[in-house]
DNA sequence: GTTTAACGGATTGTTCAACAATTATTCATC
DNA sequence: GATGAATAATTGTTGAACAATCCGTTAAAC
């Protein structure tokens, strides 16, 4: 049966000019980090080198190299002789992410470059955000929610600080993988966002700035509430398996 | 003839155990951190595989987890098939440098908790700074800038940022290290510390953050010019050994 | 019956040797 | 002096091997 699976998951979109494995281990490591984004590998669960290794077809020591890079994004947790697994943040992780949003958000929206072009972007998110409240699609609006914070750090211009926000958000899928139930958290920020994109076609950047802090604090606080709650009612909380 | 940077380095790991061997990659890649840092690995040289395990006494797979690590960090640049060299950074990177400290740092200033201990700790750095101009030692003033900088950035309490902002620092250092003459680049930014400090002492966070801002601009033009200079000096650009 | 000790299996950490693929270098040829 | 083929050197990747470590189970001791 697990050859069964290596044969599976033999993938690669082969339709267009693959990608040359130029570097099988960055590969490997763009694999897996969409498969985890995708939610396929959930937080906690651990990744053996010996099955990913025969499932993907390439060597433990390849495989490893991947694993490095992966450790360095925090996304995949290493524990000396115990093995890689998929990051699963808790509230501390949640603290951590918005300590970094509070400041990096403000910040493009205080300092960053507001073109017209963006705007129409941001625009457009904000449609996709209401339309997919409309229809009730909760992913939907996460998905809106994150392009819109990650356009906002694209005000800023910077290659970094762009990955690093998009390590953030990749994290912040991980606390919601994590969580049981998922709430319906984005709805009542729908709005917000429209109030920001507005703020900042007025060039109003003081208030925006000011507006985003205020969001993040509120959706922290939201986000550490819920993650308690589910604490204190889940009481033996190893490990789904 | 190839004056390959062979690194002449007598490894003897194995003797009375240093540190736990938890990890050799991480390891390695911390010992190349440190080479790379104190200037022993000059930007464009070239590391060898082969050179390189057997002067560290770790094997070729081992290494490259190193370096992937290493990569991660944007402190190495790997080129298929032509191997890993130290980092060199041109103009461009330092752009990209100050469009993240134009962010962060002015953040930082802005919404950052101030404590007692950490203005201490700041006053601490500038005096320093202060001593080291006197004494006229370009290097203590360029890590006393160093270190005041960073701990602007510990003002937000993350560790995200903290390491970014260490990563970018380690780049400047390359920059530095990249430059034939290496002109008095700190010393007319020492009292700009000095008032920096002053003012988030004072609790005036706008013209601390205002005043960051200036000085990052006036920092980048700076070199940026310096770097214009070299670059229409020197022709050869490429080929460091 | 509970705690402790020992054993065995499984997995990670690391090395080594090998080979394909690519790049760099040498050398003969025009 | 250029051109291009032959050759050497390096990287990319694999597979097997072994030590070290952890985990679960069994055996022993109190």
């Amino acid at each position: 049966m697990v050859l069964e699976a290596a044969a599976e998951l033999d993938n690669e979109p082969t339709g267009s000019g693959s990608a040359e494995h130029a570097h099988t281990a960055a590969w490997i490591a763009t694999v897996l980090r969409g498969r985890i984004a995708a939610g396929e590998l959930t937080p906690g669960s651990k990744l053996s080198e010996q099955s990913l290794s025969t499932a993907l077809g390439v060597s433990r020591n390849t495989l490893r190299e991947a694993f490095s890079t992966l450790a360095g994004e925090s996304i995949v947790t290493r524990i000396p002789n115990r093995g890689v697994f998929v990051a699963s943040p808790g509230a501390e992780e949640v603290r951590e992410i918005y300590r970094v949003r509070r400041m990096i958000e403000p910040a493009a929206a205080l300092w960053g470059e507001v073109t017209p072009e963006v705007l129409e972007n941001m625009g457009a998110i904000v449609r996709r955000a209401q339309a997919a409240r409309d229809a009730g699609s909760v992913p939907d609006m996460a998905d809106a929610n994150q392009a819109l914070h990650s356009a906002v750090v694209g005000l800023t211009g910077s290659e970094s600080l762009r990955t690093l926000m998009d390590r953030v958000l990749a994290e912040m899928r991980l606390v919601f993988y994590a969580m049981a139930s998922a709430p319906d958290f984005h709805s009542h920020y729908v709005d917000r966002n429209v109030q920001l994109v507005e703020r900042l076609r007025a060039g109003q950047r003081d208030e925006a700035a000011a507006g985003l802090r205020a969001y993040l604090d509120s959706a922290e606080a939201e986000l550490l509430g819920h993650l308690a709650d589910e604490a204190s009612q889940d009481v033996t909380s190893q490990g789904t398996r």
